[in-house]
DNA sequence: TTTTAAAGTGACAGAATTGTAATTGTACCT
DNA sequence: AGGTACAATTACAATTCTGTCACTTTAAAA
């Protein structure tokens, strides 16, 4: 569940936007000021903020530094007019996105998903069916269950992972891994790794769901 | 230096854009037309498309999609109105941000330089000295040379990269990469992975510079 | 300095990985 | 249906990885 921190003195607004917001699905705190807001982004684990940059109690910039120096939280800046020098200012300072007032809700919470999704995206963990692979750790898991990659294996499914949808012929996928042109190693070689990561990912290898094959092509992971 | 690929069919934005991104320090190219964006993007290394959504020979929202399926870059929509429509469309497809026509350019810049910021920040590339590790390939150079990391070696690195400036116990590094309380393994095993990795990764490995033993209680990686 | 615990080293077998070759299976074409 | 590429499979050495042992070196305490 994501909780957002709402820092804003209007309380008009911070009504609207938490009844808004915790009907899409967030959870909702809110302060009124900045020593509140760094209080609680210190005691809750907070998992975005919205930030009124004309807050009563301060500069809502000064906030905005406090919180990038110790915490990794995205902010996106509630602007109340949308000029240049809060938008260029707001970005220097770390903020992830901006929003000017009146805004719609609808945009807003594009943009809060929007930005989870980017600052969240550090490739940690990526799902290919019950594959789990974790990229921070360098492990993967099938089910839960820890799978033995050996370096090439792991290689090779990253490459899939990083080109996901899109179709790798061979000369492209033993480039990646191989990092030759396509005389060097033999092409064999890689339909075996194939069928040996296969073995490992797939429940049912003969009817791999996973690693497509497009023949005459390439393989595909979707 | 940064590429940027404008998808534009108005000739005038794209000169007025060329220049002012070109003033700002990019490289631009650009293209008219969705084939040609296309092509562009398989055969230049385009750091980011800023995407103009109607434009003429099709849809702009199929563009993104092509340019998401098989590479990830970073895709900025220019909707001609500012309709929610196409905001909550557009980041669905997996559009990294919008703005909408007219902009300012220094906006845009703003916008540009956040979102590179953002995507860029996928922790992909981490510099340990002359050592860079891929965690997105999965693979690690010193020096420009590949080194070739065992997957155990590889995990061992990872663990040190997850927990810099901090200093990991043997107990808590048995547990990362062994996944066990203690007793299993050979507690030397550890001991003699630090070697071999170090036999990898340092100049010196008799005076490791990377990896520190911190005696009595375990080992730190700055 | 001597002692002692911790860390480093070299060497070793068993296991797993890696690349290749030969063979079998399969989708697509006419 | 039969032929033909392409993909999958099986099998096999060579190499590398992996874990452990015995032993040496080092750093810090007594």
């Amino acid at each position: 569940m994501t909780k957002i921190l709402i820092v804003e003195d209007d309380k008009g607004i911070i009504e609207n936007l938490t009844e808004f917001l915790t009907n899409e699905g967030f959870l909702v705190v809110s302060a009124n000021g900045q020593k509140r807001a760094l209080e609680l982004v210190e005691t809750e684990p907070v998992d975005l903020v919205l930030l009124d940059i004309s807050i009563a109690d301060g500069n809502g910039f000064a906030v905005c530094s406090a919180i990038k120096a110790n915490y990794n939280i995205p902010v996106i800046f509630l602007t109340a007019s949308g000029d240049e020098y809060s938008t260029v200012t707001g970005f220097n300072l770390g903020a992830d996105d901006y929003i000017a007032k009146p805004f719609r809700p609808r945009e807003l919470v594009s943009r809060i998903k929007n930005i989870l999704r980017l600052t969240g995206n550090t490739g940690a963990i990526i799902q290919l069916g019950d594959v789990q692979v974790d990229t921070v750790k360098g492990t993967a898991k099938k089910q839960g269950q820890d799978l033995y990659l050996s370096a090439l294996e792991y290689r090779l499914l990253l490459a899939f992972i990083n080109h996901r949808g899109a179709v790798l012929s061979r000369a492209q996928l033993l480039e990646m891994i191989w990092d030759i042109a396509g005389e060097f190693v033999n092409d064999n070689t890689l339909t075996v790794y194939i069928k040996r990561l296969r073995e490992k990912i797939e429940d049912d290898p003969q009817n791999p769901q996973i690693i497509k094959t497009i023949r005459g092509i390439g393989y595909r992971v979707d």
